[in-house]
DNA sequence: TGGAATAATGCAAGCGTTTACATTAAATAA
DNA sequence: TTATTTAATGTAAACGCTTGCATTATTCCA
């Protein structure tokens, strides 16, 4: 009668014909144990199916091999590619990834977070640097290390890894502004809680402030990103009385949608209004036409991430934010005012 | 001094004056504790910041409310997408998901089951059925729940949530051929360790079969998908002697890549060449001209698995696989012969 | 060959929870 | 009021592993 339940160190030992200290140190610490007795150890593991337990393994050795990412969702591609990078990285040190999504709601991540380090998270992953107070007086409190990716700031308080989506935006920004355009709108997501729109508006805003001449409309939607919304926007733009030359959009979905919705009205892209994005996702390329936008390095951004809290695990813990340099791509979606 | 490791539930119980009987009562089932004894407890966690040692709750109780996802990689959409609504109905559940891309490697996906089992996985979904025996054989030992996702076979041996593959490429193969197409090729990727390409593949050879006129190229690349690898295919299928009338791709992303491929040939889709895809992701929309392919519920699918996967915890042991229907979607890409 | 140094292994405590069972307090009935 | 039932809380063992220290086996040197 064999009792279901799983094996155990306990099996492995007496399968072995060894102590359980012996059949650990073969698992963590090879080296430390006579070839011969690996051998005999290994055979009983295969025989029996045996994989350690992680709680007890967490419990009696305080690590746990596992980090935590919290992104805002995985339907957007521009996370999927940096998460798949950050994970292989880890997976490459022997570390297991934990995902939550927290669908852009602190309240969520909020939880999410105090989930994962329950888990047994040794580092975190997080989207942004704009969450309430009291996530980062958990973080703190707990002195879980954390890195903050998707954005960069000057301002020392977090340890980045990203863009400036300020600066990026500013030079997408004076590209367009360089082309001649004067009438100039944005369609953005909403802002609540997502720092990295808030900086790409203020970089388009700082880039138009120095052309006295130039004009800009904001149309930010208040709730969920979607390329449906571009499209609603983009009509109240366009029955305007005086119509934008061109229309930034904060990222490349709803700059999709943008260029969809002016096919469905029969306006021209660029002809009759040009349109920007945010991202180089692989959708600008394929769209027609092709899109002007931002291209920033995901999956750099993803493996960058990694290495850094990697360090941090490591017991270096003076680690620096690392900036990334993202570049305009310039595209058939952007034509000069002639 | 404070000693800077984290609370525990002793730090608790002694703050709020209770045993750790209680505090754990609290967290677990408050119902059975009394209402002031949970208000001192609550204050007592919320002075201390405390989240319950993942380890030892595990150890104790062992439940880890967790449940892991393998799949090829996060950057196909069609993936994230169904995980991402996976990930939703667990969470609201109270389980957390861990994740791991195996990159289509048959061991790497091994060792991650192993890994996620010993990380306390209550449930696997796993992607396709092609996998070695020591694979299954390990899940059987083990007793681990599992579904297998994004297929569905009537072979009565593994739970399937998904979809059969080989039926709806045959359904749009059926499709091809009534608009006249006789001269047929596949652009596919690579069928080891891919039951869903093979079974695709399968499917448009048995609607083949049947049309004694009919004839059919296969280009199937040995390495993995890529848009680029299928304008490659693509390429080489145009230089043929006799040309297929219309290519069809075992996705939508290689469908894109073939597309591309055209435009820069100045082949005309689908004047010159019709051209479908398989999936129905955002892109086969976005593209021009816009795709016609299989439309498949990836969202639908996850949330299927998810709850079937809580049955299965909950004790409702004898469920059933569960079939999703696809359905051709029309689109520019495919026209009819003259 | 004997003794010291070193390598390999075993013993047992402890990690932070949960939970069966024991105990105490409160509520009800007589 | 006291005896009895019930509700709330406490006690302590167990979960599976790692690791410091003790013990045994091996190697080396003289």
């Amino acid at each position: 009668m064999t009792t279901h339940s799983n094996p155990t160190v306990d099996d492995v030992a007496k399968l072995a014909g060894v102590s359980t200290a012996t059949v650990s140190r073969c698992l963590n610490n090879p080296e430390k144990v006579l070839e011969d007795t690996r051998r005999k150890v290994q055979i009983a593991v295969d025989e029996l199916g045996y994989t350690p337990n992680f709680g007890g393994r967490y419990l009696a050795s305080n690590s746990s091999r596992t980090m935590g990412a919290i992104i805002p969702t995985m339907e957007n591609a521009i996370f999927a590619r940096g998460i798949q990078a950050f994970q292989e990285v880890l997976a490459s040190s022997g570390i297991t990834l934990l995902i939550s999504t927290s669908g852009y709601d602190p309240q969520r991540e909020f939880e999410n977070i105090q989930a994962l380090v329950s888990q047994g998270a040794e580092g975190l992953l997080l989207i942004g640097a704009a969450r309430p107070k009291k996530t980062y007086d958990f973080l703190h409190r707990r002195n879980i290390p954390h890195v903050i990716a998707w954005n960069h700031r000057q301002d020392g308080e977090h340890l980045y890894v990203g863009f400036d989506n300020y600066v990026a935006m500013q030079e997408l920004t004076n590209t367009v502004l360089q082309m001649g355009h004067r009438h100039i709108a944005i369609i953005a997501g909403p802002t609540t809680n997502n720092d990295r729109i808030e900086d790409r508006i203020s970089g388009a805003q700082a880039a138009i402030e120095k052309n006295n001449d130039a004009s800009l409309i904001i149309k930010s939607s208040p709730t969920n990103t979607s390329p449906i919304l571009s499209g609603q926007a983009f009509e109240e733009l366009m029955a305007l009385d005086i119509r934008p030359t061109v229309i930034m959009c904060s990222n490349d979905a709803l700059a999709v949608g943008a260029i969809m919705r002016a096919k469905e009205m029969n306006i021209r892209v660029p002809e009759d209004i040009s349109i920007t994005g945010f991202d180089d996702i692989d959708v600008a390329e394929i769209v027609t036409p092709s899109l002007t936008t931002v291209h920033v390095p995901h999956r750099h951004m993803g493996e960058a991430a990694a290495t850094l809290l990697l360090s941090i695990r490591a017991g270096k813990l003076d680690q620096k934010s690392i900036k990334l340099d993202t570049r305009v791509v310039l595209r058939d979606s952007l034509r000069a005012i002639q």
